[in-house]
DNA sequence: ATGCCTTCTTGAAGAAGA
């Protein structure tokens, strides 16, 4: 079974470019994230054409997740349970299925805006409910993950230069130690290849020939339970769908099970 | 070429992204 995550930054402007990967790439489950755009708006259809059911999450403008799968979507959940709200209400971060046996989440953690920004805040609690939220799914025989932005590094191997983020958000330690607390609770960290270069970055910003010159960071990731792990045989990044014009500034991490 | 930011909402310019 092939499973990938995707920052797609936009379902509708990325449309062609998401089709045209789900056909060359066959992922049999995909967690999207950064839809901006409603459930009712997501294309739906299109993504029938393929194959592929749609479980969406979507509150408009900003945000929004997805699973599609092509092996069932069973067992779903919107949103994340006893999730913090942010400006009076829930953000559409989340979204759960049991697909072909696979427990997966796909999640869109806060971006955190600035350190001590109420979004920081809102970003360190709502690590803390999806720590929570896999304290319970986590145990058992069924394969599990969570997949998706995680919006932070978690090491500064996974910066282009740790001296470029002194003092943003996506390096700090209160961070790091939620993504610890959540590995804690029985997940592992499932390390892409990179295709050209030595790290795996996941992301590159538009700016600034970020890309071409390989600045990147690693914060697409994919926390997988025990017998998530021990089913992969591969993982890595589709650094070819970041190429040319009309790319989401995020590539797709993709994953192989022996199941 | 990998190529100097892109998206949304809106109807000009601001906000958000990370």
């Amino acid at each position: 079974m092939r499973i990938a995550t995707w920052n797609v930054n936009s379902v509708g402007a990325r449309l062609p470019r998401l089709l045209e990967w789900l056909e060359s790439s066959g992922p049999d489950v995909i967690c999207l994230q950064e839809l901006k755009c409603s459930a009712e708006a997501f294309p739906s259809a299109e993504v029938k054409a393929l194959g592929y059911e749609s479980l969406v999450n979507g509150d408009g403008r900003w945000n929004g997740v997805a699973v599609l799968s092509r092996v069932g979507l069973a067992d779903t959940v919107i949103g994340l349970p006893e999730g913090p709200a942010y400006d009076g209400g829930q953000e559409s971060r989340a979204a759960a299925a049991t697909c072909g046996g696979v427990r997966v989440w796909s999640v869109y953690v806060p971006n955190g805006r600035e350190v001590g920004h109420p979004h920081y805040d809102y970003k360190l609690q709502w690590l803390e409910a999806l720590r929570r939220t896999a304290r319970h799914e986590v145990s058992g025989d069924l394969p599990f993950a969570i997949l998706g932005d995680y919006n932070i590094a978690p090491t500064d191997e996974d910066v282009y230069d740790r001296s470029v983020f002194e003092g943003s958000t996506h390096v700090t330690e209160p961070e790091r130690a939620a993504l610890k607390a959540l590995r804690q609770e029985g997940l592992s960290d499932v390390m892409p290849r990179a295709l050209k270069y030595d790290h795996p970055y996941t992301y590159w910003d538009y700016r600034q020939l970020c890309f071409p010159k390989n600045r990147g960071m690693r914060i697409d990731l994919v926390y997988g339970n025990a017998p998530f792990a021990a089913a992969v045989k591969d993982s890595y990044v589709d650094r070819e769908a970041r190429k040319g014009k009309g790319a989401s500034d995020h590539a797709p991490v993709v994953v192989d099970l022996d199941i």
